[in-house]
RNA sequence: GUGGUCGUAGCUCAGCUGGUAGAGCACUCGGUUGUGGUCCGAGAUGUCGCGGGUUCGAGCCCCGUCGAUCACCCCA
């Protein structure tokens, strides 16, 4: 007879609990925080939406939307789908809640959990952490490049080293299509296996991406849409070039980069972590011209990005960028109350202490001295305060610095002062 | 979804050709009166992922299943 059957987490969702949890939230405020300063304000979504929205908006031949997505039928017979990348949702609640009709651009930026029904690797999750941003309602190269940047400053600012930029454009509609004329006469030409003919039908420009060496080196030969850009698209994208240049965000042009989703036009690109195996980029975004209007708004372009969360915490941990002490915590001191007398004033102290604003925790239970001691010194504060009979009647504290070991001896009213230098 | 590898204490792992489990770290307590991080001593801890099967007997063999991992597909 079975007492109980543990329950498992479901496959491939990833949690992120203490220690680890204080660099992930290290990580995606620092992404947030490039955002903001740049002047991108939050929208909150929600995690699901219309299925409908998924196909108009990501397309239905992606493969995200036609065998990734968790789809299902709510109470009231709707499909509705957890979300599975952010750009869709953030239009259609722009469109819904008419934000495209004040001061363009809106720039707005997105923080959450997406989800996609894969089989689970490193890096790559069903549930997964995204941050993301959109500037909508203007089309320049200085914006393309704002977007960029954002995502630069944000990994530089984490300390990240071993990651490249690559950059392309899609054009506009009548260049990629002209190239795309040209593409499938080449690749008709190819000699292609079932499966990789069925998937050059879906996106000829999949194959640039195989990563088989004859697949590969055929396609060296296979015309690239870079060749075939309008002279405006070809300008642009020398722009966004030229301001990148000017600010020293090094990058590599790669015109055989591939998206995965349908509305992406004009300049594209992606950041690649050179030490995560095979799921490797860590953001990556692009201009979307059509996708506004495609959702029923008004026809204005848009470009932004999403950055993987999960992906950057690992890549700043194979970059070994994390300090001990900060996954430790961030307490500034810790009470211990020696004796039951003492542990009213202890708790009472404590409580002053946080309403002061000051990081602070104590010893529960009745711990022997060396006990709490030892709590205290895993708990990562800075400052330890014993609190006996002498103390609570006297007033006056030793406060002991837990890294030097060296005691200092304050009163209850200068305690805070101390502590809030 | 396809293929390879793996799944033993909280963590990292050991366990020889099948005979009912061990180490290090961590944890708890102690090393005489109220001060941690070093050192010494003692102690607790395991549905051997789960379910079947083969066997007198399985952590070790077989099947299934769940999960992880690596690669493919694809992507953050």
């Amino acid at each position: 007879m079975k007492e109980f059957q543990a329950i498992q987490a479901p496959k491939g969702v990833s949690e992120y609990f203490p220690p680890r949890s204080q660099n992930f939230e290290l990580v995606r405020e620092t992404l947030i925080d490039s955002a903001r300063i740049s002047g991108y304000q939050l929208i909150e979504l929600p995690m699901f939406e219309d299925t409908e929205l998924f196909k108009r908006g990501v397309g239905e031949s992606t493969d995200v939307v036609s065998k990734e997505m968790y789809t299902f039928e709510d109470r009231g017979g709707r499909s509705i789908t957890l979300r599975p990348e952010g750009t869709a949702g953030v239009m259609r609640s722009v469109i819904e809640n008419n934000l495209d009709k004040g001061q363009l651009p809106v720039k707005i930026w997105y923080s959450g959990a997406f989800f996609r029904a894969e089989r689970p690797q490193a890096g790559r999750y069903r549930q997964f952490y995204q941050v993301g941003v959109e500037a909508i309602g203007a089309s320049s190269p200085e914006l393309d490049v704002e977007v960029i940047a954002i995502a630069d400053r944000a990994f530089k600012s984490l300390g990240l080293k071993s990651y490249r930029l690559e950059i392309t454009s899609l054009g506009d509609a009548a260049s990629r299509n002209a190239h795309r004329k040209d593409l499938i006469t080449f690749i008709e030409k190819m000699n292609l296996d079932a499966e990789t003919a069925a998937r050059a039908v879906l996106n000829p420009l999949r194959l640039f991406d195989d990563k088989r060496e004859e697949i590969r080196s055929a396609m060296q030969n296979a015309p690239v849409l870079l060749d075939y850009l309008s002279p405006e698209s070809a300008a642009e994208f020398a722009s966004v070039q030229e301001i990148l240049g000017a600010l020293g965000i090094a990058y590599t042009v790669n015109p055989r980069m591939v998206r995965g989703l349908d509305y992406y036009t004009g300049t594209t690109f992606e950041f690649i972590h050179e030490k995560l195996g095979a799921q490797s980029g860590i953001g990556g975004g692009g201009r979307y011209d059509g996708l506004m209007a495609e959702l029923g708004g008004a026809d204005i372009s848009g470009i932004g990005f999403g950055l993987g969360v999960d992906r950057v915490l690992l890549a700043c941990e194979a970059e070994g960028l994390f300090d001990p002490e900060f996954a430790a915590g961030k307490l500034k001191v810790y009470l211990i109350a020696l004796g039951a007398q003492s542990k009213s004033a202890t708790i009472k102290l404590l409580n002053d202490l946080r309403t002061a604003g000051i990081a602070s925790d104590m010893a529960y239970g009745d711990r022997a001295l060396k006990g709490a001691m030892k709590a205290a010194d895993k708990s990562g504060a800075q400052y330890c305060v014993v609190l006996g009979e002498n103390e609570i009647s006297s007033g006056k504290f030793e406060i002991k610095d837990m890294k030097t070991g060296t005691v200092k001896e304050v009163t209850m009213s200068t305690l805070i002062d101390f502590l809030a230098e």
